[in-house]
DNA sequence: CGTTGAGTTGATGGAACTCAAATAGCGTGG
DNA sequence: CCACGCTATTTGAGTTCCATCAACTCAACG
Protein backbone atom coordinates (compact mmCIF):
# COMPACT_ATOMS: atom_id res chain seq x y z
CA UNK A 1 0.00 0.00 0.00
CA UNK A 2 2.98 2.33 -0.36
CA UNK A 3 4.10 2.62 -4.07
CA UNK A 4 2.46 2.52 -7.46
CA UNK A 5 4.24 1.64 -10.57
CA UNK A 6 5.25 4.75 -12.25
CA UNK A 7 4.06 5.64 -15.64
CA UNK A 8 5.93 9.28 -15.57
CA UNK A 9 7.60 10.33 -19.02
CA UNK A 10 9.31 13.40 -17.37
CA UNK A 11 10.54 14.09 -14.15
CA UNK A 12 7.37 14.41 -11.72
CA UNK A 13 7.54 16.03 -8.34
CA UNK A 14 8.59 13.34 -5.24
CA UNK A 15 5.51 10.73 -4.37
CA UNK A 16 4.92 10.73 -0.77
CA UNK A 17 3.74 8.10 1.48
CA UNK A 18 0.97 7.58 4.13
CA UNK A 19 2.96 9.49 6.64
CA UNK A 20 3.19 13.05 4.73
CA UNK A 21 -0.63 12.36 3.45
CA UNK A 22 -2.78 15.54 5.04
CA UNK A 23 -5.05 12.46 6.16
CA UNK A 24 -2.91 10.97 8.13
CA UNK A 25 -4.01 12.12 10.89
CA UNK A 26 -7.37 11.03 9.99
CA UNK A 27 -6.51 7.32 9.40
CA UNK A 28 -4.15 6.59 12.20
CA UNK A 29 -7.07 7.15 15.08
CA UNK A 30 -8.98 5.14 13.52
CA UNK A 31 -6.54 2.25 12.58
CA UNK A 32 -6.11 2.32 16.07
CA UNK A 33 -9.64 1.94 17.12
CA UNK A 34 -10.29 -1.11 15.43
CA UNK A 35 -7.45 -3.03 13.35
CA UNK A 36 -9.26 -5.27 10.84
CA UNK A 37 -11.91 -3.33 8.70
CA UNK A 38 -10.69 -0.03 9.34
CA UNK A 39 -7.37 -0.34 7.32
CA UNK A 40 -7.30 1.04 4.23
CA UNK A 41 -8.13 -1.29 2.46
CA UNK A 42 -11.66 -1.73 4.56
CA UNK A 43 -11.98 1.78 3.20
CA UNK A 44 -12.29 0.94 -0.96
CA UNK A 45 -9.27 3.21 -1.13
CA UNK A 46 -8.81 3.92 -4.72
CA UNK A 47 -6.22 5.39 -6.82
CA UNK A 48 -6.33 7.38 -9.90
CA UNK A 49 -4.58 8.83 -12.67
CA UNK A 50 -5.77 12.37 -14.18
CA UNK A 51 -3.34 13.24 -16.88
CA UNK A 52 -2.65 16.89 -17.32
CA UNK A 53 -5.14 19.82 -18.61
CA UNK A 54 -8.21 16.98 -18.01
CA UNK A 55 -10.50 18.00 -15.04
CA UNK A 56 -11.44 16.19 -11.85
CA UNK A 57 -14.78 17.32 -10.90
CA UNK A 58 -16.94 20.11 -12.08
CA UNK A 59 -18.72 23.10 -9.56
CA UNK A 60 -21.96 21.31 -8.99
CA UNK A 61 -21.19 17.91 -9.22
CA UNK A 62 -21.89 16.00 -6.30
CA UNK A 63 -18.75 14.89 -4.81
CA UNK A 64 -18.50 12.02 -2.67
CA UNK A 65 -14.82 11.14 -1.95
CA UNK A 66 -11.88 12.93 -0.25
CA UNK A 67 -9.32 13.32 -2.82
CA UNK A 68 -5.10 13.35 -1.77
CA UNK A 69 -2.75 14.40 -3.95
CA UNK A 70 0.30 11.74 -4.37
CA UNK A 71 2.04 13.53 -7.32
CA UNK A 72 1.53 16.55 -9.72
CA UNK A 73 -0.38 19.57 -9.44
CA UNK A 74 -4.70 19.74 -8.76
CA UNK A 75 -5.44 23.26 -9.85
CA UNK A 76 -9.10 24.62 -8.06
CA UNK A 77 -10.60 26.85 -9.91
CA UNK A 78 -13.92 29.34 -9.13
CA UNK A 79 -15.81 30.02 -12.43
CA UNK A 80 -18.42 32.39 -10.86
CA UNK A 81 -16.69 35.38 -11.72
CA UNK A 82 -14.07 34.96 -15.11
CA UNK A 83 -14.42 32.98 -18.21
CA UNK A 84 -11.69 31.09 -17.89
CA UNK A 85 -11.88 30.04 -13.86
CA UNK A 86 -10.12 32.36 -11.30
CA UNK A 87 -7.86 29.94 -9.52
CA UNK A 88 -8.54 29.03 -5.55
CA UNK A 89 -5.81 26.64 -4.64
CA UNK A 90 -2.79 24.65 -6.10
CA UNK A 91 -3.32 21.50 -4.56
CA UNK A 92 0.34 20.23 -4.10
CA UNK A 93 1.57 16.22 -3.42
CA UNK A 94 0.26 15.25 0.36
CA UNK A 95 -2.44 17.76 0.03
CA UNK A 96 -6.11 17.44 0.00
CA UNK A 97 -9.31 18.29 -2.03
CA UNK A 98 -12.85 18.51 -1.16
CA UNK A 99 -13.21 18.62 1.94
CA UNK A 100 -15.15 21.72 1.79
CA UNK A 101 -17.52 19.95 -0.39
CA UNK A 102 -18.81 17.97 1.99
CA UNK A 103 -20.59 19.87 4.41
CA UNK A 104 -22.82 21.04 0.84
CA UNK A 105 -22.11 18.07 -0.63
CA UNK A 106 -21.76 19.81 -4.02
CA UNK A 107 -18.58 21.26 -5.04
CA UNK A 108 -18.59 25.17 -5.70
CA UNK A 109 -15.13 24.71 -7.62
CA UNK A 110 -13.94 23.22 -10.76
CA UNK A 111 -10.64 21.20 -10.25
CA UNK A 112 -8.29 20.69 -13.03
CA UNK A 113 -4.73 18.90 -13.57
CA UNK A 114 -2.49 21.15 -13.74
CA UNK A 115 0.23 18.33 -14.85
CA UNK A 116 -0.59 14.78 -14.58
CA UNK A 117 -0.81 14.02 -11.41
CA UNK A 118 -1.63 10.80 -9.16
CA UNK A 119 -4.44 11.28 -6.58
CA UNK A 120 -5.70 8.78 -3.64
CA UNK A 121 -9.68 8.36 -3.46
CA UNK A 122 -10.98 7.74 -0.36
CA UNK A 123 -15.34 7.77 -0.07
CA UNK A 124 -16.58 10.40 2.61
CA UNK A 125 -19.22 7.71 3.97
CA UNK A 126 -16.46 5.65 5.04
CA UNK A 127 -15.08 8.48 6.93
CA UNK A 128 -18.36 9.65 8.24
CA UNK A 129 -18.86 6.12 9.50
CA UNK A 130 -15.58 6.08 11.08
CA UNK A 131 -16.04 9.72 12.79
CA UNK A 132 -19.95 8.49 14.07
CA UNK A 133 -17.92 5.64 15.97
CA UNK A 134 -14.93 7.50 17.41
CA UNK A 135 -15.82 11.54 18.59
CA UNK A 136 -11.71 12.09 18.21
CA UNK A 137 -11.74 11.12 14.26
CA UNK A 138 -14.90 13.43 14.46
CA UNK A 139 -13.24 16.40 16.19
CA UNK A 140 -10.28 15.83 13.84
CA UNK A 141 -12.59 16.10 10.48
CA UNK A 142 -14.19 19.50 12.21
CA UNK A 143 -10.22 20.40 12.21
CA UNK A 144 -9.75 19.36 9.43
CA UNK A 145 -12.41 21.05 7.17
CA UNK A 146 -11.94 24.72 9.11
CA UNK A 147 -8.26 24.54 7.84
CA UNK A 148 -9.10 23.59 4.43
CA UNK A 149 -11.01 26.92 4.58
CA UNK A 150 -7.73 28.40 5.47
CA UNK A 151 -6.32 28.31 1.84
CA UNK A 152 -8.40 31.31 0.55
CA UNK A 153 -7.38 33.26 3.46
CA UNK A 154 -3.83 33.08 3.51
CA UNK A 155 -4.21 33.78 -0.55
CA UNK A 156 -6.04 37.06 0.68
CA UNK A 157 -3.38 38.18 3.08
CA UNK A 158 -1.12 37.54 0.18
CA UNK A 159 -2.50 39.79 -2.88
CA UNK A 160 -4.15 42.23 -0.88
CA UNK A 161 -2.18 45.57 -0.62
CA UNK A 162 1.06 43.55 -1.57
CA UNK A 163 2.73 44.71 -4.92
CA UNK A 164 3.48 42.40 -7.61
CA UNK A 165 6.98 41.42 -5.82
CA UNK A 166 5.61 40.73 -2.61
CA UNK A 167 2.94 38.79 -4.31
CA UNK A 168 5.65 36.73 -6.29
CA UNK A 169 8.16 36.21 -3.50
CA UNK A 170 5.24 35.42 -1.13
CA UNK A 171 3.82 32.35 -3.58
CA UNK A 172 7.92 31.18 -4.01
CA UNK A 173 8.25 30.60 0.00
CA UNK A 174 4.47 29.20 0.43
CA UNK A 175 5.45 26.48 -2.28
CA UNK A 176 8.55 25.88 -1.15
CA UNK A 177 6.93 25.56 2.69
CA UNK A 178 4.27 23.52 1.81
CA UNK A 179 6.45 21.20 -0.41
CA UNK A 180 9.21 21.36 2.88
CA UNK A 181 6.57 20.04 4.86
CA UNK A 182 5.59 17.42 2.98
CA UNK A 183 8.99 15.98 3.17
CA UNK A 184 10.01 16.72 -0.45
CA UNK A 185 13.14 19.43 -0.78
CA UNK A 186 11.73 22.82 -0.79
CA UNK A 187 14.86 24.69 -1.60
CA UNK A 188 15.21 23.51 -5.19
CA UNK A 189 12.16 22.29 -7.67
CA UNK A 190 9.52 22.77 -9.98
CA UNK A 191 6.91 24.53 -10.48
CA UNK A 192 3.80 22.64 -11.79
CA UNK A 193 1.68 25.12 -13.65
CA UNK A 194 2.60 28.12 -16.05
CA UNK A 195 3.14 31.92 -15.85
CA UNK A 196 -0.60 32.78 -16.43
CA UNK A 197 -1.61 30.06 -13.84
CA UNK A 198 0.45 31.76 -11.33
CA UNK A 199 -0.44 35.03 -12.35
CA UNK A 200 -4.35 34.54 -12.29
CA UNK A 201 -3.63 32.91 -8.87
CA UNK A 202 -1.57 35.93 -7.37
CA UNK A 203 -4.09 38.43 -9.42
CA UNK A 204 -1.21 39.86 -11.78
CA UNK A 205 -0.53 39.47 -15.40
CA UNK A 206 1.83 36.92 -16.77
CA UNK A 207 4.32 39.62 -17.86
CA UNK A 208 4.50 41.10 -14.43
CA UNK A 209 5.17 37.29 -12.95
CA UNK A 210 7.67 36.99 -15.30
CA UNK A 211 9.69 40.11 -14.78
CA UNK A 212 9.35 39.59 -10.85
CA UNK A 213 10.80 36.02 -11.76
CA UNK A 214 13.79 38.44 -13.33
CA UNK A 215 13.69 40.88 -10.64
CA UNK A 216 14.29 38.07 -7.75
CA UNK A 217 17.01 36.25 -9.76
CA UNK A 218 18.86 39.62 -10.57
CA UNK A 219 18.93 40.44 -6.65
CA UNK A 220 20.42 37.12 -6.48
CA UNK A 221 17.39 35.28 -4.10
CA UNK A 222 15.89 33.06 -6.71
CA UNK A 223 17.23 31.39 -9.90
CA UNK A 224 14.99 30.37 -12.67
CA UNK A 225 14.95 28.45 -15.72
CA UNK A 226 11.35 28.31 -17.18
CA UNK A 227 9.79 26.18 -14.43
CA UNK A 228 12.73 25.52 -12.39
CA UNK A 229 13.21 26.98 -9.36
CA UNK A 230 16.04 27.21 -6.91
CA UNK A 231 15.47 29.33 -3.66
CA UNK A 232 19.13 31.60 -3.04
CA UNK A 233 18.25 33.43 -0.26
CA UNK A 234 15.21 32.58 1.66
CA UNK A 235 15.53 35.07 4.56
CA UNK A 236 15.74 37.89 2.06
CA UNK A 237 13.20 36.54 0.34
CA UNK A 238 10.79 36.73 3.16
CA UNK A 239 11.83 40.09 3.61
CA UNK A 240 10.72 41.14 0.40
CA UNK A 241 7.57 39.07 1.10
CA UNK A 242 6.95 41.30 3.96
CA UNK A 243 7.71 44.65 2.56
CA UNK A 244 10.56 44.87 5.06
CA UNK B 1 -36.20 35.70 24.84
CA UNK B 2 -36.66 38.31 21.59
CA UNK B 3 -35.97 41.58 22.52
CA UNK B 4 -33.69 42.82 25.08
CA UNK B 5 -34.20 46.55 25.84
CA UNK B 6 -32.55 49.44 24.13
CA UNK B 7 -29.81 51.88 25.03
CA UNK B 8 -29.10 52.82 21.51
CA UNK B 9 -28.93 56.62 20.96
CA UNK B 10 -28.54 56.50 16.97
CA UNK B 11 -30.35 54.78 14.48
CA UNK B 12 -28.65 51.13 15.26
CA UNK B 13 -29.26 48.63 12.24
CA UNK B 14 -32.14 46.57 13.24
CA UNK B 15 -32.42 43.70 15.40
CA UNK B 16 -33.22 39.98 14.85
CA UNK B 17 -34.82 37.92 16.01
CA UNK B 18 -33.80 33.83 16.22
CA UNK B 19 -35.79 32.95 13.17
CA UNK B 20 -33.37 34.89 11.06
CA UNK B 21 -30.07 34.08 13.28
CA UNK B 22 -27.54 31.90 11.45
CA UNK B 23 -27.61 29.29 14.27
CA UNK B 24 -31.31 28.91 14.04
CA UNK B 25 -31.17 25.59 11.85
CA UNK B 26 -28.63 24.21 14.37
CA UNK B 27 -31.26 24.85 17.27
CA UNK B 28 -34.21 23.68 15.87
CA UNK B 29 -33.22 19.98 15.14
CA UNK B 30 -31.90 20.29 18.79
CA UNK B 31 -35.60 21.81 19.91
CA UNK B 32 -37.21 19.41 18.37
CA UNK B 33 -35.27 16.49 19.55
CA UNK B 34 -36.34 17.16 22.87
CA UNK B 35 -37.88 19.62 24.04
CA UNK B 36 -37.32 20.63 27.83
CA UNK B 37 -33.74 20.64 28.60
CA UNK B 38 -32.37 21.70 24.89
CA UNK B 39 -34.25 24.85 25.15
CA UNK B 40 -32.07 28.46 24.64
CA UNK B 41 -32.53 28.82 28.30
CA UNK B 42 -31.07 25.23 28.78
CA UNK B 43 -27.88 26.36 26.45
CA UNK B 44 -26.96 29.07 28.91
CA UNK B 45 -27.34 31.47 25.97
CA UNK B 46 -26.01 34.77 26.73
CA UNK B 47 -26.59 38.45 25.52
CA UNK B 48 -23.58 41.04 25.68
CA UNK B 49 -23.09 44.32 24.73
CA UNK B 50 -19.77 45.89 23.14
CA UNK B 51 -18.85 48.84 22.91
CA UNK B 52 -18.20 50.59 19.37
CA UNK B 53 -14.12 49.98 19.47
CA UNK B 54 -13.89 47.49 21.88
CA UNK B 55 -12.14 43.89 21.06
CA UNK B 56 -14.32 40.93 21.65
CA UNK B 57 -11.47 38.55 21.86
CA UNK B 58 -7.96 38.74 20.38
CA UNK B 59 -5.81 36.15 18.17
CA UNK B 60 -4.15 33.60 20.06
CA UNK B 61 -7.04 33.58 22.89
CA UNK B 62 -8.89 30.24 23.53
CA UNK B 63 -12.55 30.96 22.49
CA UNK B 64 -15.25 28.28 23.97
CA UNK B 65 -18.51 30.06 22.76
CA UNK B 66 -20.08 31.03 19.18
CA UNK B 67 -20.94 34.67 18.96
CA UNK B 68 -24.47 35.68 17.18
CA UNK B 69 -24.60 39.20 15.68
CA UNK B 70 -28.06 40.65 16.77
CA UNK B 71 -27.66 44.19 16.01
CA UNK B 72 -24.22 46.22 15.43
CA UNK B 73 -21.19 45.18 13.50
CA UNK B 74 -18.52 43.62 14.31
CA UNK B 75 -15.03 43.48 11.88
CA UNK B 76 -12.51 39.99 12.16
CA UNK B 77 -9.04 41.46 11.89
CA UNK B 78 -5.64 39.58 10.84
CA UNK B 79 -2.95 41.31 12.68
CA UNK B 80 -0.25 38.67 10.69
CA UNK B 81 0.61 40.82 8.52
CA UNK B 82 0.39 44.88 9.25
CA UNK B 83 0.47 46.36 12.19
CA UNK B 84 -3.14 47.92 12.90
CA UNK B 85 -4.96 44.57 11.32
CA UNK B 86 -6.23 43.39 7.75
CA UNK B 87 -10.27 43.11 7.86
CA UNK B 88 -11.09 39.77 6.99
CA UNK B 89 -14.39 40.30 7.05
CA UNK B 90 -17.65 42.36 8.88
CA UNK B 91 -19.74 40.24 10.59
CA UNK B 92 -23.42 41.83 10.39
CA UNK B 93 -26.77 41.38 12.39
CA UNK B 94 -27.70 37.75 12.42
CA UNK B 95 -24.14 36.35 11.30
CA UNK B 96 -22.22 34.41 13.55
CA UNK B 97 -18.62 34.77 14.50
CA UNK B 98 -15.54 32.61 15.77
CA UNK B 99 -17.26 29.49 14.15
CA UNK B 100 -13.86 28.45 12.32
CA UNK B 101 -11.57 28.71 15.65
CA UNK B 102 -14.04 25.83 16.88
CA UNK B 103 -11.92 23.60 15.09
CA UNK B 104 -8.65 24.95 16.52
CA UNK B 105 -10.10 26.34 19.51
CA UNK B 106 -7.85 29.05 19.31
CA UNK B 107 -8.47 31.74 17.53
CA UNK B 108 -6.86 33.52 14.09
CA UNK B 109 -8.27 36.82 14.60
CA UNK B 110 -8.98 39.80 16.31
CA UNK B 111 -12.79 40.67 16.45
CA UNK B 112 -13.48 44.12 17.45
CA UNK B 113 -16.94 45.70 17.16
CA UNK B 114 -17.47 48.70 14.64
CA UNK B 115 -20.38 50.64 16.92
CA UNK B 116 -22.01 49.70 19.64
CA UNK B 117 -22.89 46.32 19.22
CA UNK B 118 -24.95 43.43 20.94
CA UNK B 119 -24.35 39.63 20.74
CA UNK B 120 -25.50 36.24 21.26
CA UNK B 121 -23.25 33.94 22.84
CA UNK B 122 -23.38 30.17 23.22
CA UNK B 123 -20.63 27.90 25.07
CA UNK B 124 -19.22 25.70 22.43
CA UNK B 125 -19.97 22.21 24.93
CA UNK B 126 -23.50 22.56 24.95
CA UNK B 127 -23.55 22.70 20.99
CA UNK B 128 -20.72 19.54 20.77
CA UNK B 129 -22.82 17.98 23.26
CA UNK B 130 -25.96 18.43 21.13
CA UNK B 131 -24.15 17.29 18.45
CA UNK B 132 -23.36 14.43 19.48
CA UNK B 133 -26.95 13.14 20.31
CA UNK B 134 -28.32 14.25 16.75
CA UNK B 135 -26.38 13.18 13.68
CA UNK B 136 -28.77 15.91 12.41
CA UNK B 137 -26.96 18.47 14.49
CA UNK B 138 -23.59 17.37 13.70
CA UNK B 139 -23.88 17.70 10.07
CA UNK B 140 -25.30 20.98 10.23
CA UNK B 141 -22.56 21.83 12.19
CA UNK B 142 -20.03 20.85 9.46
CA UNK B 143 -22.10 22.47 7.25
CA UNK B 144 -21.88 25.94 8.99
CA UNK B 145 -18.14 25.44 9.21
CA UNK B 146 -17.49 25.02 5.74
CA UNK B 147 -19.75 27.81 4.62
CA UNK B 148 -17.65 30.33 7.73
CA UNK B 149 -14.72 29.55 5.73
CA UNK B 150 -16.23 30.52 2.35
CA UNK B 151 -16.53 34.57 3.32
CA UNK B 152 -12.17 34.75 2.70
CA UNK B 153 -13.17 33.16 -0.71
CA UNK B 154 -15.72 35.67 -1.63
CA UNK B 155 -13.73 38.65 -0.43
CA UNK B 156 -10.82 36.98 -2.62
CA UNK B 157 -13.07 37.03 -5.92
CA UNK B 158 -14.35 40.37 -4.67
CA UNK B 159 -10.73 41.62 -4.87
CA UNK B 160 -8.80 40.22 -6.98
CA UNK B 161 -8.09 41.08 -10.50
CA UNK B 162 -10.42 43.70 -9.94
CA UNK B 163 -10.30 47.52 -10.12
CA UNK B 164 -11.78 49.89 -7.31
CA UNK B 165 -14.78 50.51 -8.54
CA UNK B 166 -15.59 47.19 -9.37
CA UNK B 167 -14.61 46.22 -5.84
CA UNK B 168 -16.49 49.11 -4.11
CA UNK B 169 -19.83 48.52 -6.21
CA UNK B 170 -19.52 44.52 -5.35
CA UNK B 171 -18.87 45.26 -1.52
CA UNK B 172 -22.00 47.53 -1.65
CA UNK B 173 -24.23 44.87 -3.49
CA UNK B 174 -22.81 42.21 -1.07
CA UNK B 175 -23.67 44.48 2.02
CA UNK B 176 -27.02 45.10 0.43
CA UNK B 177 -27.71 41.34 0.04
CA UNK B 178 -26.95 40.20 3.25
CA UNK B 179 -28.59 42.43 5.14
CA UNK B 180 -31.84 42.17 3.13
CA UNK B 181 -31.48 38.02 3.70
CA UNK B 182 -31.91 38.87 7.27
CA UNK B 183 -34.87 40.96 6.88
CA UNK B 184 -33.67 44.10 6.85
CA UNK B 185 -34.26 46.85 4.23
CA UNK B 186 -31.51 46.50 1.18
CA UNK B 187 -32.08 49.50 -0.77
CA UNK B 188 -31.06 52.23 1.87
CA UNK B 189 -29.09 51.18 4.81
CA UNK B 190 -26.19 52.35 6.89
CA UNK B 191 -22.66 51.75 6.74
CA UNK B 192 -21.20 51.02 10.00
CA UNK B 193 -18.25 51.56 9.41
CA UNK B 194 -15.98 54.31 8.02
CA UNK B 195 -13.97 55.12 5.05
CA UNK B 196 -10.58 53.12 6.16
CA UNK B 197 -12.00 50.09 7.47
CA UNK B 198 -14.10 49.40 4.30
CA UNK B 199 -10.36 50.27 2.20
CA UNK B 200 -8.38 48.26 4.49
CA UNK B 201 -11.05 45.30 3.62
CA UNK B 202 -11.37 46.16 -0.19
CA UNK B 203 -7.34 46.40 -0.57
CA UNK B 204 -7.78 50.00 -1.38
CA UNK B 205 -7.54 53.58 0.50
CA UNK B 206 -9.82 55.57 1.56
CA UNK B 207 -9.33 58.41 -0.88
CA UNK B 208 -9.70 55.96 -3.70
CA UNK B 209 -13.49 54.35 -1.87
CA UNK B 210 -14.54 57.97 -1.49
CA UNK B 211 -13.85 58.81 -4.89
CA UNK B 212 -15.68 55.63 -6.24
CA UNK B 213 -18.69 56.63 -4.18
CA UNK B 214 -18.81 60.08 -5.50
CA UNK B 215 -18.52 58.36 -9.24
CA UNK B 216 -21.51 55.75 -8.53
CA UNK B 217 -23.47 58.50 -7.63
CA UNK B 218 -22.31 60.56 -10.87
CA UNK B 219 -23.84 57.74 -12.66
CA UNK B 220 -26.95 57.63 -10.61
CA UNK B 221 -26.48 53.88 -9.33
CA UNK B 222 -26.29 55.12 -5.85
CA UNK B 223 -26.71 58.18 -3.64
CA UNK B 224 -24.28 58.47 -0.63
CA UNK B 225 -24.13 61.06 2.81
CA UNK B 226 -21.61 60.20 4.95
CA UNK B 227 -22.61 56.39 6.07
CA UNK B 228 -26.09 56.32 4.61
CA UNK B 229 -26.02 54.75 1.50
CA UNK B 230 -28.92 54.43 -1.00
CA UNK B 231 -28.49 51.87 -4.10
CA UNK B 232 -30.54 53.70 -7.26
CA UNK B 233 -29.99 51.14 -9.59
CA UNK B 234 -28.49 47.43 -8.43
CA UNK B 235 -29.09 45.71 -12.00
CA UNK B 236 -26.38 48.86 -13.32
CA UNK B 237 -24.30 48.87 -10.26
CA UNK B 238 -23.95 44.69 -10.81
CA UNK B 239 -22.97 45.56 -14.14
CA UNK B 240 -20.25 47.86 -12.86
CA UNK B 241 -18.89 45.21 -10.36
CA UNK B 242 -18.77 42.19 -12.71
CA UNK B 243 -16.52 44.62 -14.98
CA UNK B 244 -19.58 44.22 -18.07
C1' DC C 1 -16.85 80.53 16.72
C1' DG C 2 -12.81 77.90 16.80
C1' DT C 3 -11.57 72.99 17.14
C1' DT C 4 -11.64 68.40 15.81
C1' DG C 5 -12.22 64.41 12.95
C1' DA C 6 -14.26 62.24 9.07
C1' DG C 7 -14.85 62.64 4.43
C1' DT C 8 -14.05 64.73 -0.18
C1' DT C 9 -11.39 66.68 -3.95
C1' DG C 10 -7.13 67.95 -6.61
C1' DA C 11 -2.39 67.23 -8.50
C1' DT C 12 1.39 64.19 -9.25
C1' DG C 13 4.31 60.03 -9.53
C1' DG C 14 4.90 55.18 -9.67
C1' DA C 15 3.46 50.46 -10.32
C1' DA C 16 1.26 47.33 -13.17
C1' DC C 17 -1.40 46.59 -17.39
C1' DT C 18 -1.50 46.52 -22.45
C1' DC C 19 0.17 45.64 -26.84
C1' DA C 20 3.94 44.18 -29.47
C1' DA C 21 8.17 42.02 -30.53
C1' DA C 22 12.08 39.05 -29.43
C1' DT C 23 13.77 34.88 -27.38
C1' DA C 24 13.96 30.40 -25.24
C1' DG C 25 12.09 25.60 -24.49
C1' DC C 26 10.43 21.59 -26.10
C1' DG C 27 8.38 17.99 -28.87
C1' DT C 28 8.37 16.23 -33.52
C1' DG C 29 10.05 14.36 -37.48
C1' DG C 30 13.60 14.27 -40.86
C1' DC D 1 21.51 14.53 -33.78
C1' DC D 2 19.79 18.55 -35.72
C1' DA D 3 16.36 21.51 -37.89
C1' DC D 4 11.81 22.90 -37.55
C1' DG D 5 7.70 24.84 -35.64
C1' DC D 6 4.91 25.73 -31.87
C1' DT D 7 4.17 27.51 -27.50
C1' DA D 8 5.75 29.57 -23.28
C1' DT D 9 8.35 33.04 -21.54
C1' DT D 10 10.90 37.24 -21.55
C1' DT D 11 11.69 41.97 -22.74
C1' DG D 12 10.40 46.68 -24.38
C1' DA D 13 7.50 51.02 -24.87
C1' DG D 14 3.48 53.49 -23.91
C1' DT D 15 -0.72 54.03 -21.13
C1' DT D 16 -3.88 53.63 -17.20
C1' DC D 17 -5.11 53.34 -12.63
C1' DC D 18 -4.43 54.04 -7.99
C1' DA D 19 -1.51 55.62 -4.00
C1' DT D 20 0.32 59.60 -2.11
C1' DC D 21 0.37 64.06 -0.21
C1' DA D 22 -2.03 68.07 0.52
C1' DA D 23 -5.81 71.22 0.63
C1' DC D 24 -10.43 71.70 1.46
C1' DT D 25 -15.49 70.91 3.11
C1' DC D 26 -18.65 69.71 6.42
C1' DA D 27 -20.82 68.51 10.70
C1' DA D 28 -20.58 67.90 15.66
C1' DC D 29 -19.42 69.93 19.84
C1' DG D 30 -17.70 72.70 23.54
Amino acid sequence: MRDVASTDRNAVPARTGCESCGLWRVCFPGLVASAAEQRLNGMRLRRIRVPGGKTLYRSGDRVESFYMIRSGCIKELDDSHSRDGAVINFALPGEMLSLQCLGPAVSNTRTVAVEASSLCVVPWDAFSELGTRSPQVAAEFVRLIARSGLAARELLTLIRDREAIERVSGFLLNVSARLQSRGVRGREFRLAMNRDDIANYLGLRSETVSRCFTELARRNLIRVRAKRVQILNSPELRKVSLNA
